[in-house]
DNA sequence: CGTGCCTTTGAGAAATATCAAAGCCTGTGG
DNA sequence: CCACAGGCTTTGATATTTCTCAAAGGCACG
């Protein structure tokens, strides 16, 4: 896209401020509007009928969101929620043809983001069915560190709060046994947990207890 | 789509058919074709890094399939196996841009099975996070129904063969699991199961199944 | 008409949830 | 600036679910 291209796109964006916390917009919801997510990170959510929290995946900054009409669907199918405070550029739907004949490249590369947003559900259903609590908890780690790491000295950091019960979400397990498992990994220096941060120090062990069925405990 | 554009489209596909338990496509190759299945059902399955066989979702006769390429992917992403015979209609991907441009509402309508898929992907997931064993197996037992079921005077039948094995990698549980509540769910006059073949009695019981956590055992 | 899956069922083991209680942070409001 | 409330965390004890191991019988297909 040219420069004069991307005034023009940018142009015609709004842009807003989410608090942390906040809703971008809600399962069910009037599927008005498509986003970027310019700065911050969000958490995807849906509810179950016995009204269950899941978490679906976390969007990190630079992602296209919201793209649910390019699948035809009139309204959003899930939550997003500001895990820290975001800023989005957000457009009318009603742009999103003009955009898409307009600029060679712009629905393909939004197809792109829904086929990666695709391979990830793909993968997270093959975790859950295969994978022990032990294996499903250390691969949430891992992706929060890939997706939503900020390097230091040390290790990588996960770039928002993340608490057991979040970790519990992600998994399907309970905050009790996310808690045993994150106090025995600090304690084997896999990584350190304080302030509901997550400073992932080895990540190589931790790939491995993706793997592992059993094996050292303490 | 008039009947000659129809007839226009049906000229420049390939019939196949597929025998029982053979593959159309498989994890890995490259996306060269797009499918409809006219005739039959599908496995669609990956494996895991350990070699664990999952089964993602099956196909009813009547839809498109292989559609990757309008995502972007050079290749499938997980393979599609024949449940009983099928017959396929097979499209060399290069028509692709061809159908999209030259008919109105062809690629939405893609998109649209896109979309379908991904929802059932999401539901699954919000499965496997949550629900029990025993609810999973209802949910699967459920949806092969409604998706796949022919019905009778005393019930409705699932289209193809299903071993407990096959419900396991549904569910991410074992055949022993799964042969247990079966058997449960026989001996209740909820479903009968011979001959590899399902056939649902009582629905009704059955999603009530999907919702309890633990009742009236035995 | 046998061989190889598929199924059933029991017994015991292991993983994980549930229940319970206490201490700790953190952010709030006085 | 301090005290407090509510959510987060840790940890133990117990309960429950589900898997694993084992063995036997059945059925289907070549």
């Amino acid at each position: 896209m040219s420069a004069d291209q991307l005034r023009h796109v940018l142009d015609l964006a709004r842009l807003r401020r989410v608090p942390t916390g906040k809703p971008v917009f809600e399962e069910g919801e009037d599927a008005s509007h498509f986003f970027l997510l310019l700065d911050g990170h969000l958490s995807v959510e849906r509810l179950n009928t016995e009204g269950d929290k899941v978490i679906s995946l976390h969007i990190p900054p630079g992602q296209l969101f919201g793209l649910d009409r390019a699948l035809g669907r009139d309204t959003y199918p899930a939550s997003a929620y500001a895990a820290v405070e975001c800023i989005v550029l957000i457009w009318p739907m009603s742009l999103w043809d003009d955009f898409s004949t307009q600029y060679e490249g712009f629905a393909s590369e939004a197809y792109k983001v829904v086929d990666q947003r695709v391979s990830e559900m793909n993968n997270r259903i093959m975790e859950l069915a295969t994978q022990h609590v032990e294996q499903k908890v250390a691969s949430a780690v891992l992706r929060l560190m890939e997706q939503h790491g900020r390097n230091t000295d040390t290790g990588v950091q996960i770039a928002f709060r993340v608490t057991r019960k979040i970790i519990s979400e992600m998994t399907g397990s309970t905050l009790h046994t996310v808690s045993r498992l994150l106090s025995r990994w600090e304690r084997q220096r896999i990584l350190r947990s304080a302030h509901r941060h997550i400073h992932v120090l080895d990540p190589v062990r931790l790939e491995n207890l993706t793997r592992e069925s059993a094996a050292d405990q303490r």
